[in-house]
DNA sequence: CGCATGGGCGCAAACGTTTGCGCAAGGGTG
DNA sequence: CACCCTTGCGCAAACGTTTGCGCCCATGCG
């Protein structure tokens, strides 16, 4: 803020010293070097007096640490991945370190480019929300000199940490809760195929109808991308089914909106003629006409032990790498129809 | 990506060149100081090949530019600051510039801190949401040695570039759609008191009424902050007073989100026995319970316009600092009841 | 043949730190 | 008095660039 700080030449200037002094004795190296304490209170005094603070470039140049780690992120306007940021900002901060933020616009190949220059610019630490597709391009980083933390996305080939939402565990709540409803017909509004999230939340689905020994209809399955777009038009499709499902679980809050658009288009009503079930809980999901039963990840969670263990591992301990699940909740509203119909609902476990 | 860019000396030494004549050729230099062609085809291809790119900290050292850009931001997690966030980060690609990320978390004190740090880190630009209470510790910002701009709230006292949204005129818009629809007692959830833009706001509230003559009652006026908590305080404040004001307006987006959990509360509904406008559109508008008019602001064009002046000013261009309104606009959907009572509406102007 | 001219490139300093090593002075010991 | 140890600190190199200045060699000209 005011005008420049001084250098550290400045400051041993004044007090007829070596700049060699002056900075030991601000890094705590006065008594392994043998500073006399009355230099180095007067060292310190007149630096804390002129405001000083050395200048982290020429720092990073020396110690090629600079304080700074790097968070690439799909789409910071999402705000899933916006709350990731936050909270990765915030404890950026309680460790001293600034964020290099990178947003790769749900592009491989701008993901890519925002690595390489990330780790041109020597960042001490990486925290990646991969776009998810593929992973050959993450293949080097496990070798790199710094460590890296992938988060929401995950490549299971590949010897890096990272931290996910149980995806699995949270839509097989989801669907057994549609399931004991009595609901048998579930359309399913899935996002981007390839990606961990997108495959364990199938998987999840699927392992909740087979423990209930309904059978899997691939044909209940539509969508091609977590955007709000592609919800609309799975949504749509599957709404033009005979018989038409009696439940849409959408992977996804933009999916869900985009389901939401097809339903009152259709015109059909939640949950007298369709019900719902989203992934991803938002704060609006209450006051929606019909207030909707979510998937409530914990996006706070993901951001703050991703933040952890990248600390961890800059602070030095190299553990092995270890995939981290964060639980789910299932917040239930007035969005699923229990179907009277269905004898067995609500039965045990 | 690969093991480690080379550095300028490792191409000098394989080239059998001074590290000076291997930069020159890099940097476009050759000419004005006579290296071959040859040569520096000869650098430019060895450069190519071994992935070379110059070490931005070193660069940064010795040209006291580092082709970075500050952004602080009250809180990355509010999806209108996220948005704000996202058009800067890909502008800043578009000028081959990285980005320094500080969150404020709405405190003057944690602003001040990042700010200092941002500047210490050599930014070559800093685009400030400033938490807005004060602008004191801003006073030496139109001194820096760099360009500076401020988002969403600006100080008319201070010398500095800013983009806000026509705050003024969409409140004004919106209070003039309530009063169309024969809305007299008109309750408001402000946000912060103190900001420009809630000053604004509420300015284009009171111009409406006078507009149409009907009296501003202070009463009338709840609330302390932005956040959602405050709206829901605020809303019940004004929903128990008799006569109850037929409408409310809410002054920010998360203020509405307190005001219809606070009319849930009541119980009423929206827009039967209370309407509602509430500043910031929102994805899930359309889809309330009672889809809800808002005055959307264009949040991309404020990031996007903050970037184009920042670069215009790094790019060298020192024009006087001039404040940009980015136009708003009203979206009617259905939660603002026309009162027949009222022999008035529709009145021309 | 002497000199100016121009082409092609390198020297060395600088940016602001950190750090291995070593130097000088003073005091104690034999 | 010679030696060694301790205390207190500085020298200089290094990190990887950029840049003002100048050097050297050819060539052309008179």
């Amino acid at each position: 803020m005011r005008n420049a700080s001084p250098t550290l030449k400045a400051i041993a200037a004044r007090l007829g010293l070596s700049p060699t002094t002056v900075s030991r004795s601000l890094n705590g190296q006065g008594a392994r070097y043998r500073i006399s304490d009355r230099t180095q209170r007067a060292v310190q005094r007149l630096a804390r007096r002129l405001d000083f603070s050395p200048n982290p470039i020429a720092r990073g140049l020396r110690l090629k640490k600079t304080a700074t780690v790097g968070l690439v992120i799909p789409d910071v306007s999402n705000p899933f991945f916006a709350r990731i940021a936050h909270r990765i900002t915030v404890a950026a901060r309680d460790h001293r370190h600034s964020v290099l933020l990178s947003d790769s616009q749900e592009q491989t190949a701008l993901e890519v480019e925002a690595i390489g220059l990330l780790l041109r610019r020597q960042v001490d630490g990486l925290i990646l929300c991969p776009v998810g597709l593929s992973d050959e391009h993450l293949s080097p980083l496990p070798h790199a000199r710094i460590p890296v933390v992938l988060v929401d996305r995950c490549f299971p080939g590949l010897a890096l940490p990272a931290v996910t939402s149980d995806n699995l565990g949270g839509a097989r709540a989801a669907t057994r809760h549609l399931l004991d409803a009595g609901h048998r017909r579930i359309g399913v509004l899935q996002g981007l195929p390839g990606t961990s999230t997108n495959r364990d939340r199938i998987a999840g689905h699927r392992a909740a109808l087979s423990a209930r020994g309904v059978p899997f209809d691939p044909a209940l399955v539509a969508g091609d991308s977590f955007l709000e777009d592609a919800g609309f038009r799975a949504a749509r499709r599957l709404l033009r089914l005979r018989p038409r499902p009696t439940a849409l679980f959408a992977l996804g809050n933009l999916l869900a909106l985009g389901a939401l658009r097809a339903i009152a288009e259709a015109p059909l009503r939640v949950p007298d003629d369709i019900s719902l079930v989203a992934f991803d809980d938002h704060p609006y999901a209450p006051h929606l006409s019909a207030p909707v039963t979510t998937v409530a990840q914990d996006v706070d969670a993901l951001g703050r032990v991703a933040a952890e263990i990248l600390f961890e591992r800059i602070g030095g301990r190299r553990a092995a790498p270890k995939t981290r699940a964060i639980p789910t909740r299932l917040v239930e509203r007035r969005s699923v129809k229990t179907l009277a119909t269905n004898p067995e609902r609500k039965q045990p476990t």
